[in-house]
DNA sequence: TTGAAAGCGCTACCAG
DNA sequence: CTGGTAGCGCTTTCAA
């Protein structure tokens, strides 16, 4: 910037005035300080400008695997949103580790993100307390903060699962089963209640060999499927999408494609499998950028208390969640 | 950090001795200084650090979508070896628009990450020259850059088409067509050659209705799955997933699930459709994960010629790709 | 309308 | 082993 002035023969200053179109320059000295940019080929060092203001116009984005389809369809929701906002985005996976998602939490911590958006791996935020003190806004995603007061956007999880088991129930099943991920993670906790929830208030009984909560591999979830059928159950809801698409593998390789089903949470091509799968859809997009603009809406200081706000699902039938229990 | 300094009773240069873990320090004094960090909170601001040492100890990723599985998968192995390097990844969405990645890019460079991994949407990337000769380390993945020198790490898709063709070809097929997305798409072009090779190489001839090259609509699909069967094809090769998909719900929409058929770059459930999909799988995570150390190379101060690595692809025969054209 | 000087929080360099 | 001082490149403040 300074070689921009001597260059131009303004002060430094002026410069800056230019660059950042700050008003109170003539436009004959403005043209001459452009002119230098381009032949120096100057770009601003946003570094320093970010030392200076104490803002570092962007946010950062933890969750558990930047990789999996529905954390990038998050991603890019929240970085719609971040754009709009001219805010540049930090990605990180914390692979349902909580150290890694302190790890990678501190560390744009230590950039000074303005904000954090966080689908957390722990048990335990309170190290972040300092950090929110201190100005920085967090949003939690997908799963609430633990043993901290704080923003949170979420899934209607437990609504969802009952509205999946009721759909169940409406094509003539009694005997419903349920498949979830380990009962650590929160929305499988969650849909686990709303599958209990809805079984009783359909004052139906719920068979213990009927359920399994645990992570999914192919031989357990087959072995699940497998106790399940042997206890006379005649439909299943499963837990998450990757659970469902390893309880179709599962229902192809023992010859029972004909259990009824239904997934929660939507996935490509469920559609154009044989039967079509029925879904409990979440809205993912709507969650990331829900909670993106709750998070913006913090930096421009909103100072009510935290929220906690929940986002509808959808089921959307196909044929597998249709088909009645055998006479 | 000064408060730090003043609470430990040492001087503002020890605390920063401690908090870099650098040598010449009495464990003593270390220890008072770390208490004081305790007590008040600090963490350094990498702001300051930064814009001191002039290294960020980040690397920026531009990419199409980071909402589309192949790109996320990408990201997920360039954030891998990032985080082995320390550094902190930025990403951002080009939605293959050349305005949307050069303001995206540049944005990157203000912030003066110390490398650039680019998934070109442009045709023309002078606009980085000055960057890369101010020490700016960049590659290209997926697609090579256009008008410059750069290092470039691609999908060997001439080849994964040829072999996609030669095992249409060994099926029995004489008559095969091609659907791929716009010719101004590098991959596109690039795969579209690879058929017209393993046409010739085969000696056998093309009819110009069993081609098309644009971006992909259902009703698109359609018309050319259409036009191809009556002009007799009797096998396809699809230049991508997206294709691949809508071509598959085409050929189910237009009662002709029996047309041989192969995608290039596979995707979820293709072994759950039937006809079980057959693939050339590109190596997302090789991609990623090659143009990402090369990229680390460089930084570490490696100076030779500019690099331009394909990675392989590989067949993966399950089912629509084997079938025989009817006899 | 323009400019000079101070300082953001840290690290590099040289003294004690 | 410890401390002081300069300065990274910009913005802020105040003066001309």
């Amino acid at each position: 910037m300074e070689d921009v002035a001597a260059h131009a023969g303004v002060a430094l200053k002026t410069v800056s005035r230019v660059v950042n179109a700050e008003p109170g320059v003539t436009p004959g000295t403005a043209e001459r300080v452009r002119a230098a940019i381009e032949e120096l080929g100057f770009r601003r060092n946003d570094s320093a400008r970010i030392l200076r203001k104490g803002q570092t116009a962007s946010i950062g984005l933890v969750l558990e695997d930047i990789g999996d389809p529905f954390y990038s369809a998050l991603a890019r929701a929240v970085e719609d949103v971040a754009r709009a906002h001219g805010h540049l985005l930090f990605t990180g996976s914390s692979d349902e580790n909580p150290a890694r998602e302190q790890e990678i939490t501190l560390a744009f911590c230590a950039r000074r993100v303005d904000g954090l958006l966080l689908v957390p791996a722990s048990e335990d935020h309170t190290y972040l307390q300092p950090e929110i003190e201190a100005g920085l806004a967090t949003v939690f995603v997908d799963r609430p903060a633990r043993l901290i007061e704080a923003d949170t956007v979420l899934t209607d999880n437990v609504g969802g699962a009952r509205d999946g088991v009721a759909h169940l129930i409406r094509a003539g099943h009694r005997r419903i089963g349920f498949i979830g991920d380990a009962p650590q993670i929160y929305t499988s906790a969650q849909r686990h209640r709303g599958y209990t929830e809805a079984m009783a208030a359909a004052g139906l009984a719920v068979d213990s060999s009927w359920v399994t909560q645990s992570a999914p591999t192919l031989e357990g979830v087959q072995a699940s499927l497998r106790q399940m059928l042997a206890a006379s159950a005649t439909a299943v809801l499963c837990g998450n999408n990757r659970i469902s698409v390893t309880a179709l593998r599962a229902l192809a390789s023992i010859g029972r494609p004909d259990l009824a089903f239904v997934g929660f949470d939507d996935f490509e091509l469920a559609d154009m499998l044989t039967p079509r799968v029925t879904v409990v859809a979440q809205d993912v997009a709507s969650l990331g950028r829900t909670a993106a603009e709750l998070l913006f809406r913090r930096l421009d200081g909103d100072r009510r208390p935290a929220e906690r706000i929940e986002i509808p699902t959808r089921l959307i039938p196909r044929g597998s969640g249709e088909m009645p229990p055998p006479a």
